[in-house]
DNA sequence: CTGCTTTTT
DNA sequence: ATTGTAAAAAGCAGA
């Protein structure tokens, strides 16, 4: 271990079993800069040793406890000094996923402090566009070198073994190698992050974001199961019912689920005309169905229906439950950070970024999610943060001055577009005009509003024209990213987050628009998410010694549980870190909400 | 495993 | 309301 200590820098890898929250600790991979690497297996009888990147014994580390147990003893002296070791801030770490192995080590009761470097954050940095920023491909791409996947170490389906039986020389090999690869890389990855500028996007937001992640993850959101099935039982009540009625009027039994024999029924049975195509056949979706159903037709109507029902059902009333977990009774989704290319976060296993609010039957189940006892929620939402984004951006004076002065913005555009006095807007002119200020920030063509507004596509290329004429710094600041994206290859957000745009230069005039639209949408909402990661890193460090937690977030939009005695002073710090993430052109608002819910807990 | 559909920001 | 809006996750059917 000392040999590690003096070293000041290693790369770490750990080997777990199970979810990210209850995950037991198989065995630790650690390698210096000394080009050797360790494997310490935790709760397991064979002897640790130490291998090379390509997993080759070197020298075979004796003092590791072999306890039948998955936590290790954290009183034995070799283990006592690596927790000491990974407490301690003043050492260089390294990992190819710092998530994972702080909340493994969390679990183990070994606080990760001090995470320098992690081989996924810095590939998702240096290209957010890659599909895959694991160890695995990162290694493959920057070392040419197989470093081996959970897959080639346990096998898949049927034939997969637990991570725990696999052979610990092959764990070593694959904790031990991966270790050293992560070191490996670190030099040309670290030498990459500088040369593009984006050393500080590394240091200064991704990993510090981290750790907060991993905490609100493990505090995971409280929901109440006895209402959601109540909630699925009336769900399945009524989706027999809209079923039966759709066999009555069919004339037989379709299963409703399926495609195939929806079209079947819809197309051939009742021959209704066919609105849209798929690859695979006449299309049945939402905006097709919707479409039949105004002429009048009940199937139609019946499916959606239908759908909207199952849809709650499946998706969250009848899954939500089963994701309570056992030890801490709540739900503990997990949050992606190199996933999304615009420079987002992502949701899953639970998405809890996805849950229902448009509709007044699937915002229902936000009254489920509620509260721990004694607390409440607090919701701080960013108002309109990607045209205040845009505002800066651009430096429209028209935009900038209706944020400075604090007009409402979509009122603002529909007078100029319309050529009215801002007190003569009406509610449909101003709908038409946020309308249009969604298609900017979306790249959206004549094409695609028109349909949205109901217009003709002249129509809709005049109104597009109109605005740009009037907003001619904002026309120029489109115009600028395209350009951009052509000549350099990418475009960037605020903090210098690049998405590369290779489509740009398609040939398929498709392609071509979509890397336009991807050009001019990236720098906002990547800026948009640049802002509210700034501001959760700042919010995570001032309620460290607060009861009040963060629980998630959901773009715009922070989620807090807090004491009902720490609103007022959390509704405060909230407001500072979060309109204060970044001094813009344009001031931040956020609305914030407390509520016992998250179902009524926006605005107020 | 792929395609379709639906949910959010 | 025929015709491509940005970014995601997930369930189901069917081969």
């Amino acid at each position: 271990m000392d040999v590690i200590r003096s070293a000041g820098i290693c790369g770490i890898r750990v080997l777990t079993e199970g979810d990210s929250l209850d995950s037991a600790i198989v065995g630790i991979g650690l390698a210096t800069d000394s080009r050797s690497s360790w494997y310490l297996p935790f709760g397991h009888a064979p002897p640790a040793q130490t291998v090379d990147v390509h997993g080759n014994p070197i020298l075979a580390l004796d003092d590791v406890p072999a306890a039948d147990i998955n936590l290790p003893p954290l009183d034995s002296p070799a283990l006592a000094d690596l927790k000491s070791m990974f407490e301690d801030e003043g050492v260089l770490k390294s990992s190819g996923d710092a998530k994972h192995d702080l909340q493994a080590l969390f679990s183990a009761g070994i606080v990760l402090r001090g995470i320098t470097f992690d081989s996924s954050l810095a590939s998702y940095c240096l290209d957010p566009g890659k599909r895959r920023h694991e160890l695995e491909v990162t290694a493959l791409d920057r070392l040419e070198l197989s470093v081996p996947g959970v897959d080639d170490l346990c096998g898949t389906g049927r034939t997969a073994v637990p991570v725990r039986e696999v052979d610990p020389e092959r764990a070593a090999t694959h904790a031990g190698g991966g270790a050293a690869a992560i070191l490996a890389m670190t030099g040309s990855m670290r030498e990459d992050l500088e040369s593009y500028a984006m050393t500080r996007l590394l240091e200064d937001v991704e990993l510090p974001l981290v750790p907060v992640l991993a905490a609100m993850e493990r505090t995971g959101i409280r929901i109440d199961c006895e209402f959601f099935e109540g909630l699925h039982r009336k769900l399945a009540h009524d989706l027999t019912l809209v079923q039966d009625e759709i066999f009555a009027l069919a004339g037989g039994e379709v299963n409703l689920r399926s495609v195939p024999q929806l079209r079947t029924l819809l197309f051939d049975t009742l021959k209704l005309p066919v609105l849209r195509k798929t690859k695979t056949g006449p299309s049945t979706d939402e905006s097709v169905l919707s479409a039949l159903a105004v002429e009048g037709h009940a199937v139609p109507r019946l499916i959606l229906e239908h759908r909207e029902l199952d849809k709650l059902d499946s998706t969250y009333v009848r899954k939500l439950p089963l994701m309570v977990n056992d030890r801490t009774g709540r739900i503990h989704t997990s949050f992606n950070q190199t996933v999304a290319a615009t420079g987002r976060l992502s949701s899953s296993d639970p998405n809890l970024q996805n849950i229902p609010i448009r509709s007044s039957l699937g915002r229902e189940l936000r009254k489920e999610f509620i509260p721990a006892d004694g607390c409440v929620f607090l919701s701080a939402d960013y108002s309109q943060i990607e045209l205040r984004v845009l505002a800066h951006l651009s430096g429209d004076p028209a935009f900038v001055d209706a944020f400075r002065e604090g007009r409402d913005i979509h009122r603002e555009t529909a007078a100029r577009i319309f050529g009215v006095e801002p007190g003569e807007v009406t509610p449909g002119m101003r709908d038409q005009a946020k309308t249009i200020n969604f298609a900017t920030i979306y790249g959206q063509g004549p094409v695609a509003l028109a349909a949205q507004l109901g217009i003709s596509r002249s129509e809709a290329t005049e109104f597009i024209q109109g605005y740009f004429e009037r907003f001619v710094g904002v026309a120029d600041y489109l115009e600028t990213m395209k350009e951009l994206a052509r000549t350099q290859g990418y475009v960037e957000t605020l903090i210098g987050r690049r998405r590369y745009i290779p489509e740009i230069r398609a040939r398929n005039p498709g392609m071509r628009g979509l890397g336009e639209r991807t050009a001019t949408n990236s720098p906002i909402q990547g800026t948009a998410a640049d802002l509210i990661k700034i501001a959760m890193i700042r919010l995570h460090a001032r309620l460290q010694d607060s009861p009040s937690r963060m629980l998630l977030q959901v773009h715009d939009e922070l989620l807090f549980e807090t004491p009902a005695s720490q609103v007022e002073s959390l509704r405060k710090i909230v407001r500072e870190e979060m309109e204060g993430a970044i001094q813009l052109e344009v001031p931040l608002r956020v609305d914030v909400g407390v509520s016992d819910s998250w179902y009524d807990s926006k605005g107020g």
